[in-house]
DNA sequence: CCCCTGACACTTA
DNA sequence: ATAAGTGCCAGGG
């Protein structure tokens, strides 16, 4: 990781960062805001090993609409949880 | 540099 | 609608 907000990894933060509350984000718009439109996969993989408070993750959903994973509180349910308390849902 | 892993997306059956 | 297979990318060891 840089020191100067690099790496998909910190933009990808960034851009989860910046989802407003009761709205959600597929990967796949994330890794496309991150400037990788085909690394949604990459996106998923540096949430799920990177946990950053600072990040709502739990914004983050799949194509379809469905939750997908979460390495939060209660997991998928919770994350569906939350998104529906903001409004999301 | 090579290998493995992964919270996905898309197509076809 | 569901299941299975394939392709993609970046991070970490």
């Amino acid at each position: 990781m840089q020191l100067r907000t690099s790496s998909f990894k910190s933009r990808v933060l960034g851009v989860v960062a910046e989802i407003p509350k009761g709205e959600t984000r597929t990967y796949k718009q994330v890794a496309a805001l991150a400037g990788s439109p085909n690394a949604y996969r990459a996106v998923g993989n540096i949430m799920s090993k990177n946990n950053n408070p600072k990040v709502p993750c739990h914004r983050v959903v799949k194509s379809d609409g469905t939750a997908g994973g979460y390495s939060g509180r209660g997991g998928r349910a919770g994350k569906v949880n939350i998104l529906k308390k903001e409004g999301a849902i």
